[in-house]
DNA sequence: TGAATTTCTTAACATACATCAATTTAATTT
DNA sequence: AAATTAAATTGATGTATGTTAAGAAATTCA
């Protein structure tokens, strides 16, 4: 059960959590592995689970209407990964979530993890400060695309999140930014 | 205390409130009133309160580089408004938000803040819903931002939220989406 | 009610980023 | 290691939206 323990580690971090929770909670979320380049989702499924990355990464993607697969999450080692729309509707997906490398998550079906929330109540503390977190990092993305110039948002992503530009291709950081791969290729070159 | 009804009505949608837990709430939430103009915030003062909009309108914005005031929130009757990463880390804002009409609001400071949500396990989850609920909006928004015109996002916006034209001016909906006021302006005449 | 201020519109021109097409470089597969 | 596929770069050209400036319309204030 190593698989875990950077999950419980997270918990820990922002609620109390008792050794009998601790049971409770491993045994509701099962390890899984997935290779590269495969599809933890795909549209218009519905995501049946919630998957903490234990390590690995994806992204989620959609194609729009020019054809285009646009990339909007990159996940990596110890973070959540799904659709929360069709998560907690139980509806079909909008988008396609696909690994990037070979990756080991640990997995939560919807109805067990209503129950381990009802259950836990710290979990909703959790959980309450993790959506509060993502709620304003968002905002804070989106008042970069909306008022700051491809090269201001692709510097600070090299300064925020270094690692992600070991890890995954430009096409896709491109996509992540809001620009094409070549634009992308010409902000680089003029740095 | 008739200000509070309609902030229970919408905390009993989500949570199990005893009869205890509503006197509790209520008396942690203190009614206000802001004349139009005047400011909930300022840039680099800490949010100390979390609002409850129980009638009104206010507006979340910045001075951006070139000098102009930037909306990236405005809220109206029935929704919390505050800059939450300010209000959750009790350090200075980046933001002013501003009422646009002469509102009256319910507000909570970071303690009682703290101190309800450890007491009243319900509104944890109250607000575990709610802000899972305004990241998946917030996500939508940036993916809308990125990858569809502002014609598109304009009638998105006057189909999914009519009243905001009855209530705002446009110089602050063509901000609230991400275009100047003379872009929406051919935006309109085009329709 | 008239003056002042704010909001909205229009036009000419500017610019950041997109598109299309071709080539080079790197990574993956057999 | 060769062949294939995917990723990255470059140049020429296009377009949605921004900028600047001015005036009209609407709202607010005294």
């Amino acid at each position: 059960m190593k698989e875990h323990n950077k999950m419980m580690y997270y918990f820990r971090k922002w609620a109390t959590i008792t050794e009998e929770d601790e049971a409770r909670i491993r045994s509701a979320f099962e390890p899984i592995s997935i290779k590269k380049k495969k599809d933890l989702l795909v549209k218009d499924q519905v995501c049946e689970y919630n998957y903490f990355i234990v390590k690995g990464c994806m992204r989620t993607f959609f194609i729009d209407k020019k054809g285009n697969e646009q990339i909007f999450q990159i996940r990596m080692d110890n973070n959540w990964i799904a659709d929360l729309e069709s998560f907690f509707s139980q509806k079909p997906s909008k988008y396609n979530i696909e690994a990037l490398e070979n990756s080991s998550l640990l997995r939560i079906s919807y109805k067990n993890f209503e129950h381990l929330l009802a259950d836990i109540p710290a979990l909703e503390k959790y959980f309450r400060v993790l959506f509060q977190k993502a709620y304003v990092n968002t905002l804070n993305r989106l008042t970069a695309t909306m008022w700051e110039s491809a090269m201001d948002r692709y510097n600070e992503m090299l300064k925020e999140n270094p690692e992600i530009f070991q890890r995954v291709p430009l096409i896709y950081i491109a996509s992540f930014l809001g620009i094409t791969p070549e634009s992308l290729s010409r902000i680089r070159k003029q740095i």
